[in-house]
RNA sequence: GCCGCUAUGGUGUAAGUGGUUAACACGCCGCCCUCUCAAGGCGGAGACUGGGGGUUCAAGUCCCCCUAGCGGUACCA
């Protein structure tokens, strides 16, 4: 098999990070269409790590990165590759450009570009590179090449005409060509930039579409001029939109959460943030569904259908999202999550895995209904755990009612008597106390739910009675009465 | 500034090749359920499809102009 044959007949994507920062979601969304595509076409998925940018780059960013894709079970095939490694490749490659007339040398410090672009008038930033070293005589450029002055290698752009490919989301993309200015392809200090270590890894690593930001559709003309300079068949490109924030502006730090990780420390689970990302930017069509599995979201992945418009990231349908896969999930299946953040609150206990791994996944059945995060388990779940919970201002207002006082000592009392202690036992003699002094048993049940959790909203309050157990409630019960006394003893 | 792209309710998206009162999900409001809050069920408000011109019997869907937003414009990626 040619190489070119290979080429057309396999699908090879990758995910191309450069390791400035963490990955965060507009990445992972990259990442995840990717790896959608490849497992779709049974492709191959490569990481590439683009650290050429060795001022920026740094090795925690790299394993930062991994771990959030790891986190997000987005497996690569191959990889990961290091763009620092490959360095003698890029430059063989530019001085071949230069060899063959599609690139030259640029003695231009860049002091001096600063300079003319200073002087170039009131917006620097239309200054584009005035091609002085681009006609340099022979002489003149052997004379300073022997002389050791520091080059840069920058790509003759053609003075005329356009530059136009098919982008399979964007469509025809024309550029006219004097809009684009002799970009540098090597530094001086020999690192290549973006557009030639991608144009050069892209076509080595036999990449057959390239799905990335729409941020990068500018400067895919860029990239075009250099697979004809180097006599490469072009990659199918796939622009994605990008993913904003509720102001509309790019997704950054400012907008909050905005990185893998802290989805990770808020409670999401992974597969609810691939659903999420999944559809941002893509649809799987007309259909009213919006909980997919990867399963099916790798059978219905289609680059046709990738939207053109930038997307802003609903935080609050994430969690929504979020709280549809906690539900979903078995309380078997949430156990080792729910047990590392308990672990990481300090309210694990070895019994919960022992003898009362029985209740506590009971517990986890009771909870999970209201849960939107991981950490839900973890507020919500103290009082069972712990005797040490906050009592929140609305639980305590609960237990402001002058028959109180003397009504949770009573309660105290007939379920100190009562066996069994179970749903029907309790709800009885609970009811049947209300009934026979005249109150709401939703009066005593507000209570009663004040009391054993300090919270005002909570499971239903039999499930909790018999989840906090007979001997803790009737504690509690008669603790209550000592709040209620502080109380009084504050307001007076 | 220049170049490029985009434009459907607050948000994400639907609405084969133009064809009845623009659909779904999140969010919001209300009702049911009920011991609270969720979940669930039911219902509602919310879009003259960015604006303006065309083409057509008929346009969210085609064309032009404008505007806005975003992206690019680096020896960043």
């Amino acid at each position: 098999m040619t190489n070119s044959q290979m080429k057309t007949a396999e699908i090879r994507v990758r995910f191309a990070p450069s390791p400035t920062g963490y990955l965060h979601v507009g990445g992972a969304r990259t990442a995840l269409f990717n790896w959608l595509f490849a497992r779709k076409h049974r492709g191959t998925f490569i990481l590439r790590i683009e650290d050429t940018d060795v001022e920026r780059s740094s090795e925690d960013m790299v394993e930062g990165i991994l771990d959030g894709l790891r986190w997000l079970e987005l497996d690569w095939d191959e990889g990961p590759y290091f763009q620092s490694q490959r360095l003698m490749l890029y430059r063989q490659r530019a001085q071949a450009l230069v060899q063959s007339g599609d690139a030259y040398y640029c003695f231009c410090s860049p002091e001096e570009l600063a300079a003319k672009r200073q002087r170039a008038g009131a917006d620097p930033s239309r200054w584009q590179y005035d091609r002085s070293c681009r006609s340099l005589p022979q002489e003149v450029v052997r004379a300073k090449l022997q002389a050791g002055v520091p080059r840069a290698i920058r790509f003759k752009v053609p003075l005329d005409g356009s530059t136009i490919f098919e982008d399979r989301v964007y469509g025809r993309i024309e550029v006219h060509n004097r809009d684009i200015e002799d970009f540098v392809l090597l530094r001086s200090d020999g690192h290549p930039t973006y557009h030639l270590s991608v144009v050069v890894d892209d076509a080595d690593m036999g990449i057959s579409h390239i799905i990335r930001g729409a941020d990068h559709l500018s400067n895919t003309p860029k990239q075009v001029l250099l697979y004809r300079a180097f006599g490469l068949d072009l990659p199918v490109f796939a622009h994605l939109p990008l993913i904003l924030g509720p102001d509309r502006s790019r997704l950054s730090k400012r907008h909050g959460a905005t990185s893998v990780t802290a989805y990770r420390e808020m409670g999401f689970v992974p597969a609810a943030l691939r659903n999420f990302l999944a559809l941002l930017g893509w649809s799987p069509g007309d259909t009213k569904q919006e909980i997919f599995s990867t399963e099916e979201l790798i059978e219905r992945f289609s680059l046709d259908a990738i939207s053109k418009s930038n997307a802003v990231f609903d935080f609050e349908k994430a969690l929504w999202m979020n709280g549809q896969y906690l539900r979903a999930m078995s309380a078997e299946q949430l156990e080792p999550l729910v047990r590392e953040e308990l672990k990481k609150a300090g309210l694990w206990r070895e019994e919960l895995a022992g003898e009362k791994r029985a209740w506590f996944l009971h517990l986890i059945d009771l909870l999970k209904v209201r849960a939107r995060t991981l950490t839900y388990f973890v507020e919500a779940g103290r009082p069972y755990l712990s005797d040490e919970y906050p009592i929140e201002p609305k639980a305590m207002k609960n237990l402001r009612h002058p028959q109180l006082r003397e009504l949770l000592p009573e309660l105290a009392h007939r379920f100190e008597q009562l066996h069994p202690f179970t749903l029907e036992t309790t709800e009885r003699v609970l009811r049947e106390l209300a009934a026979e002094r005249g109150v709401k048993a939703g009066l005593l049940i507000n209570a009663v739910r004040a009391a054993l959790t300090g919270s005002a909203v909570t499971p239903g309050i039999f499930d909790v009675i018999v989840a906090v157990g007979q001997e803790r409630t009737v504690h509690r019960l008669r603790r209550a009465v000592d709040w209620i006394d502080e109380a009084e003893a504050r307001a007076r």
